[in-house]
This record gives C-alpha cells, sequence and structure tokens, in this order.
DNA sequence: TGAATATGTGAGCTCATGCTCATATGTTCA
DNA sequence: TGAACATATGAGCATGAGCTCACATATTCA
C-alpha cells in the first residue's frame, strides 16, 4: 500500500464513465487485426461481405460477425444492393484514426530501432 | 458461398500484416476502460503507481498491470524518482488518437439521437 | 411460388484477458 | 545491513471474445 500522494489531479477533472466507456468500446473495436483488416479493405473500396471474405481469406460468417461489430460502434455504414449488402466507413473519423494509429506505431517502430 | 466478385480491391494494396497487427495490437492497448483511465489520468499531471490507483479506486497491482501493458506499447514512460515510479504520457499521438476517438464517439452519440 | 444466392445469427468451443493474492525486486534511510 | 516502503510479476480464476457450424432471414428471378 502506497503513502505517497502527491495528488495534483482530482477525481472531478477526469472523463466521465461514459465518455471513458465509450471511448474504450471505440477503442477496443478496432483492437483486432481482422476488424482491422476489413476497415481497411472497405477503405479503399465499397464492398460486399462475399467480397471481404474472398480479400481476406476469411469465411462469410466471420466477416459478418465482424462487420457486426464494427456496424454496432458506427465504424462502417451498409448499403443494400440486391441481395448484397455492400460495406463502407461510416465517416471519415476513422480515416483520421487509423492515420493517427499508424503514426504511432511507426513513432514506436523508430524509437525501438533508436 | 458467395459467387459475386466486384473485386475493385487487390491484396496487395492492403496494409501489410505487420501494420495491420501493430495497429490492432496498438487499439487493443487503448480498448479497455480501465487503461483509458490511466492514459486520461497521466494525460492530466505526471503520476506514480499509488497516485494513479488512489485516484481511480484500484489496487495498485491491478494498476501495474495495466502500466506493463501500456508501457509494451510505448503509450506511456517510466521516470524513476527515489522509490516512486512516474508515469506521463509517452509522446503526443496518443492525445490525438484520444481527441479522434473522443470526436467518434461524439458524432455517433448525435447519429444516435438524430 | 420456390429454388438459388447473399447475409445474419445463435450455440458452443477455445483461447485471451483482467483481476486478486502472494511474493519478488528495487530503493531509501536509520 | 536491515526494516519500511513502492512497484513489479507470476499463478490462478472468472469472464470475454472470435471462430466454426448449422440454420434462419432476405432478396431475386425463372
Amino acid at each position: 500500500m502506497s503513502m505517497s500522494s502527491h495528488i495534483q489531479v482530482n477525481k472531478s477533472d477526469l472523463l466521465n464513465d461514459a465518455s471513458v466507456e465509450a471511448l474504450a468500446e471505440t477503442f477496443k473495436a478496432l483492437g483486432d487485426s481482422t476488424r482491422v483488416r476489413i476497415l481497411d479493405a472497405v477503405f479503399r473500396a465499397e464492398l460486399c461481405v462475399g467480397d471481404i471474405a474472398d480479400l481476406l481469406g476469411l469465411t462469410e460468417s466471420a466477416v459478418s460477425h465482424q462487420l457486426r461489430v464494427l456496424r454496432g460502434m458506427r465504424l462502417v455504414r451498409p448499403r443494400r444492393a440486391g441481395q448484397q449488402i455492400f460495406y463502407s466507413l461510416d465517416d471519415q473519423h476513422i480515416v483520421k484514426l487509423f492515420a493517427q494509429g499508424l503514426e504511432h506505431v511507426e513513432e514506436r517502430a523508430r524509437a525501438g530501432r533508436g
């Protein structure tokens, strides 16, 4: 048990619980390599479930399950066209999130070498 | 099994495996409410383990375990000062990631109501 | 309408993850 | 050095998450 206490931050300064949860949920949705691949794919072009599955070498069921997660977090948006449903990124924030994430990854790689 | 194939994206266009994994790992580290809270706290001020635990109402062990994850992803940086170890955000990308994440969350909340 | 196609979903299995508890490591100071 | 304090770590447990498989739903078109 620590007895230190240099507390210069008050609990009321912190993010509220709802924002913390929402933020964590969003990042959690992005925190899986299959979902990252799907998002990367639909960023390049609007794609239907079967095409995503083919492109990434996954079953359509697996893709559908993951798209459900991504839809739930409004990271992708579906558009029905006949029997098929085409998916695209829901908004541009995701692109920026990805870009920021990649910047961190590259920064990390540099620091790792340096 | 889908027979569609409107494939307008080639596998070689996609992010390479290493980047996908690194990106997913980074987001995964951000995808937990405890770690979000810790990052939010050390963003406000450089804090030692005991203070983080007090501030967030967690055991020091739990905090230490999570800091290990965050250190591993270079999201926080330790600085020893006597018996204590103070943590701060490792770089500014994390701040931007958080900001982008919050923007998405707010966008999502708006869309949810609208 | 009914067969064919495309996607969605639930159950169940396996593996990952976050916590607690006990203990180890590291640092200060008498 | 050794006691006290601060942090780290490993084992073990309970829960969560992603996949497969079977099946349900939805759309087209002959």
